[in-house]
DNA sequence: CATAACAGCGTACGTCATACGCAGAGGAGA
DNA sequence: TCTCCTCTGCGTATGACGTACGCTGTTATG
């Protein structure tokens, strides 16, 4: 005779219904002094400032004056509070395309603004994902990139995939630019400076008559010009598009 | 006056000059009792068996029947350890195209080598990178994936992207994957019913009117439906080769 | 005013990576 | 043969971390 929760499907971790807005008031007991909302700012804040390495349960307690276990009252644990911070520090989706703009416009400005944001915020690719997008954000950007393709002859789940395509190339490039930028940090060199040290390395380290291919890149000074990074993510953005053009057309024709 | 020990360009951790057969021999003092070789292949015996989070300093050594400190003499930190294990885990590469083979082939045999590596070792995916590849084994990869497009007409900047973007699909692509085996195995649920329960939770979150798209696609019944993710795969990567062969033509034209 | 739910948090525990230094092994040089 | 010197193995210790547990004090409701 409790009450039931719902036609409760599977469990949520109640922070992420309060992320949802379907969350009931407590009328007992003293008023709280934080809010989720505050705690995970505060994290995001942290995150910005020394990356999410320097993101402790006792850090984020201190930047706001608390206790490390006043967490616990707000968050089930330190994973739940990282899924919060991912909603956070992804941010609103940008939006709708709009109207006037093709399928292939409108991808590329959702994919131009994630890689606006994991530029700014490249701890958000150090957080270990734990499953499919559940909060609201998330599925906010979902549904912007499924609202691009919403003229296109494509099936619902040939949309989806094309989705998962562009959101996946985004996250890869934007971790092998921060770790090129992480890397040279670390190393103390001038970040103009890594990628041709990488390649004198790798120049040291293999034998051309093994690796000819390799060889052929190398010599082609590939690795140590320092083109503009965002013609290398125009590339294969294009590369994609362009596949995802073909299918299309397959489909309308 | 002391040895100089090479035009040192970027210093290399020892024990991965050791993974290139560069390491001059110790000739005093005890012999060693162990091997960084012997040292890895535990820890990837451990990965293999309990997930890279089982990985620790003292579970390894304890497989070793060694004592924690003792690993430290091989190698110089656990970052070390878990690059050298990243080498061993994804094995040696496909080896070269077949003659026969043309490029898309050619790359696609590669891709689908590294899909079948991540399928079965899902740790490889939770290792965080921290650098462009070193190893010999992720530069051979490399290298056979260069050679898959040898004959064509890109410029070989044009092949290290379209390498880096094939690759960056298939390592999403198997984080996803894992992510939902790893979900349902964490929730108790069947695997088959780990997607149909995903999308009831979905359909329970949003607002139809505010999230239009998303709810067209849960109503297609898109994520319920578990086909074979093989096909899944191999859709994705269609759609890059065929991106792939327009850039190609595109040069060759 | 009594009660019960709840906020804040001090303490404690187990785990982890790893710095440090000692004991013993075993070639090299006397 | 004796003496070093270097290297291996590892015991101990440190500091950080996530978090279980339970106490104290607050506050709205009966």
């Amino acid at each position: 005779m409790a009450a039931q929760t719902d036609d409760s499907g599977p469990v949520l971790p109640p922070a992420i219904e309060g992320a949802w807005g379907l969350r009931e008031r407590a009328p007992k007991g003293p008023r709280p002094g934080m809010s989720v909302p505050t705690i995970v700012d505060a994290a995001v804040r942290v995150a910005d400032a020394d990356g999410l390495a320097a993101v402790s349960m006792s850090r984020v307690a201190k930047e706001l004056g608390a206790a490390t276990m006043a967490l616990y009252r707000y968050v089930g644990s330190k994973d739940e509070l990282l899924l919060l911070m991912v909603d956070t520090g992804y941010g609103p989706s940008p939006g709708p395309p709009p109207p006037e703009v093709d399928w292939r416009a409108g991808l590329s400005r959702w994919a131009w603004a994630e890689h606006e944001v994991l530029r700014q915020r490249s701890w958000l690719l150090h957080v270990p994902i734990s499953g499919p997008p559940i909060t609201p954000q998330q599925l906010g950007w979902m549904e912007d990139g499924l609202r691009c393709l919403d003229g296109t002859t494509l099936a619902e789940g040939e949309k989806m995939s094309v989705l998962l395509l562009i959101t996946g190339y985004v996250r890869h490039e934007a971790t092998l630019t921060s770790q090129v930028a992480e890397g040279s940090r670390a190393a103390g060199v001038e970040p103009s400076e890594m990628m041709p040290a990488y390649s004198r390395l790798v120049a040291r380290l293999i034998d051309p008559a093994r690796f000819p291919a390799l060889h052929r890149v190398l010599a082609a000074g590939v690795l140590n010009q320092d083109d503009d990074p965002d013609d290398e993510f125009a590339f294969g953005l294009d590369r994609i598009l362009d596949g995802v053009e073909a299918l299309i057309q397959r489909r309308a024709g």
